[in-house]
DNA sequence: TCATGGTTTAACCAAATGGTTAACAAAGGT
DNA sequence: ACCTTTGTTAACCATTTGGTTAAACCATGA
């Protein structure tokens, strides 16, 4: 017998993706879910059965998405330092598009680090890291660079936190007559590749 | 009649600062609270009426604590450079002894942008502003940064998200043979004044 | 010692919430 | 036309949870 190809599973996890993203996983409702998806409650449940395992379908994705932009790593055709600024640039057009997608990972992160280690951990086998990256580089005598892990975390640092904190720093900024929006973009850009051609020394 | 100087105000918020802190507004429980207390639940009542009053008071000593080690700022006696080294110094101290801190002022942040505006600006009117501080140096001749906003969200940046992010930096540690942790505090620090430095220039 | 009033508790309540059930609708195969 | 499977809903249930109440507790001043 043929499936009614319904879409309902899909207008579910897009509705289930907006309100674990802004409340979280206790404190996203059901009820709120199903009326943003248009339906009644118990499809939530006909679908997912319940709450978790729809918030783990949610959290998946969002961690797909999160690892997507790390492939450019992995074109041999260009130089390592080409493809540490492009990671970068990727990163913040992705955090650009999804820019809740950072906090939603850090808030479900700090409550179930457990599960969370679970599921990065078959998605990190699957992507090439940037760290392996810098490593064989520094192997082949490409770059050099003195802590591989301290770049990383510093650059992933200055690309991510902007957006995390961006309610915070808009405060900050009205407070000192400065500008902190969308206009400031390409310089904040700037500010990353900079610090990145101040890391890496090509030899 | 003289009043039992009880301890039981403080013991409370003791306790709902640390479950606030892991789950949230929203996900902390008052049986929870009460528990860690080591008290009855309508205690809780009596001495704070809800949870949301209890939260708000959790939330003002955390602003409090968080705004507190912006005063190095306002010590004349050094070089702003100094101060601005200093003031990371600070930042990161501040931050290892609370790491949690930055997560929950995010969280809550993000959940509720409008009531935080409107606890911050009473601190912020207060508290000196390190873009003030540098657009003074500046104006006086002293130093010469670019972008004085921009600084400040790189700086913070990187002094923040490291915390924010060490469950995420742990996994990526681990997969990769690489440390992250107290032993790299110093190394951690030193990427961070020697960002200040490349960034400030004293005239 | 005893009345007073702040402090603390057990028991309770109403609302919210995740989840279930049973019935119904729709659609396809025969 | 009729049956079977899938999709959808309203009503319901059990539990959790923030909050209330009324009574007990206990230090103190008279």
């Amino acid at each position: 017998m043929k499936l009614k190809d319904s879409k309902t599973e899909e207008v579910i996890l897009d509705a289930a993706k907006v309100v674990f993203m802004e409340y979280g996983l206790y404190g996203a409702r059901m009820q709120q879910i199903a009326d943003r998806a248009g339906i009644n409650k118990a499809l939530l449940h006909y679908y997912f059965r319940n709450k978790e395992r729809l918030f783990d379908r949610v959290f998946e994705n969002a961690l797909s998405r999160y690892f997507q932009n790390m492939e450019v790593l992995l074109d041999e055709s260009l130089p390592i330092i080409d493809r540490v600024h492009s990671y970068a640039d990727r990163f913040i057009d992705f955090l650009t598009e999804y820019p809740q997608m950072a906090i939603f990972l850090i808030k479900e992160v700090s409550l179930n680090q457990a599960l969370f280690e679970e599921k990065v951990k078959s998605h990190i086998k699957e992507n090439p890291s940037l760290i392996a990256v810098i490593n064989h580089g520094i192997q082949r005598e490409e770059i050099q660079i003195i802590d591989p892990m301290l770049f990383f975390v510093n650059l992933v640092s200055l690309c991510t936190y902007p957006f995390v904190a961006r309610p915070i720093f808009k405060v900050v900024a009205a407070k000192n007559d400065a500008l902190w929006g969308v206009e400031q973009e390409i310089s904040f850009r700037s500010s990353v590749h900079e610090f990145i051609n101040n890391k890496i020394k090509p030899l």
